[in-house]
DNA sequence: ATTTTGATATACCGAACGGTATATCTCGAA
DNA sequence: TTCGAGATATACCGTTCGGTATATCAAAAT
């Protein structure tokens, strides 16, 4: 990794939580240069703008999430267990979640629908993604007789909208048991898509 | 009505979709002199600051929707029914709620999570408040043997967190029919509470 | 050891930020 | 109709914003 890398990469590292926490405008080029120890001179030597920072700083911050959530997910071999493997994670890493800031697809979003087409884009991308995982594994579980024939489009979306809301209400209202809850009556729901 | 309290609430119905839209940080005072057609010096002279708007200005948005739902509900006398009036409504309403910037509730938890103290505790305040109103419904409705003995807090976090996350997907991708779809499914899971 | 090249720091820019002291206006009371 | 008080507008403040041209520095190539 060449010099100009190196530093990038810890641009990135270094201010993800920072964007994650307070958003696009909430935070300062100020913000960056205190986090990294470098001047704007040497962030704007390694990025176009603060977009390209705050783009990248996302697609870190998911990524970070997305790879342990995928590993988990492939060392196990029936949809059920896949999609609990997945509740799983939530269970074990909603601290350092919430930590550095909550879920980044739910700030971003919330915090990018008002004029940021790239950030805006990319959140929508990466929901797609998370989206159209899940419901490989349903679609998977139903053709090799897993599970039971369902509207899997839906179903996702509703695991999706679940997990979402639920981490708004715990971090919110820092009750952690919230999440945690409905966490367990996600993976009763899933239990119940078996077929018998 | 005085002059100033007519300005006020002047100030308070055309800033309130700017704030929602973009944020405490996100909106400028430019942003609130344009959208009112007043000054500076007119906005400073009925507010303290750019916080007191925009704390007004959330609490108009909430009580916007408030008032809305407890008149539905209000009309209804068992549990089952105030439960599926409150969810008509967002079935009804989610066209205007989306234009206006999406729920008050969810933008602003997320936005006022880093530092803006009275901003959070109002957004805290608020859902603790729908949160307890639903708790009251199902309460009662289990004391007149309407419905089954639940866990209420648990089940009403449920429900919040389900809207809110269906929201958030709905408006995020604009795909409307998440939070249609995940309604019905609310609808249905509130069925099932009733007493046979 | 010297040069070259690429990365970082410095010093600066105009614009916009939130906020305020003061002047002007508006309108009801006298 | 005049006057006084309260509301709005004007003009300004210091600070910080995002961004950039240029100088300095470090380290690899010669």
């Amino acid at each position: 990794m060449v010099r100009s890398d190196k530093t990038r990469q810890l641009i990135i590292e270094k201010t993800a939580r920072i964007f994650n926490k307070k958003g696009y405008t909430g935070t300062y080029l100020s913000d960056l240069t205190i986090a990294t120890g470098l001047t704007k001179g040497s962030i704007y030597g390694n990025f176009k703008d603060k977009n390209e920072v705050a783009l990248e700083a996302f697609k870190y911050n998911y990524k970070f999430q997305t790879k342990q959530i995928l590993n988990k997910i492939e060392q196990e071999n029936n949809a059920i267990d896949k999609l609990i493997a997945f509740l799983n994670h939530y269970r074990t890493s909603f601290k350092p979640i919430f930590k550095n800031g909550g879920c980044a697809i739910l700030n971003t979003a919330v915090d990018a629908d008002d004029g940021n087409d790239l950030l805006n884009k990319e959140v929508i991308k990466t929901i797609h993604n998370w989206h159209q995982k899940i419901v490989e594994i349903l679609t998977e579980g139903i053709s090799k007789n897993e599970i039971k024939k369902i509207d899997v489009t839906q179903q996702s979306y509703r695991i999706i909208a679940m997990i979402e809301g639920s981490i708004l209400l715990a971090k919110t209202l820092n009750i952690p048991e919230i999440l945690l809850n409905n966490i367990d009556y996600l993976e009763a729901e899933i239990l119940q898509l078996k077929r018998e």
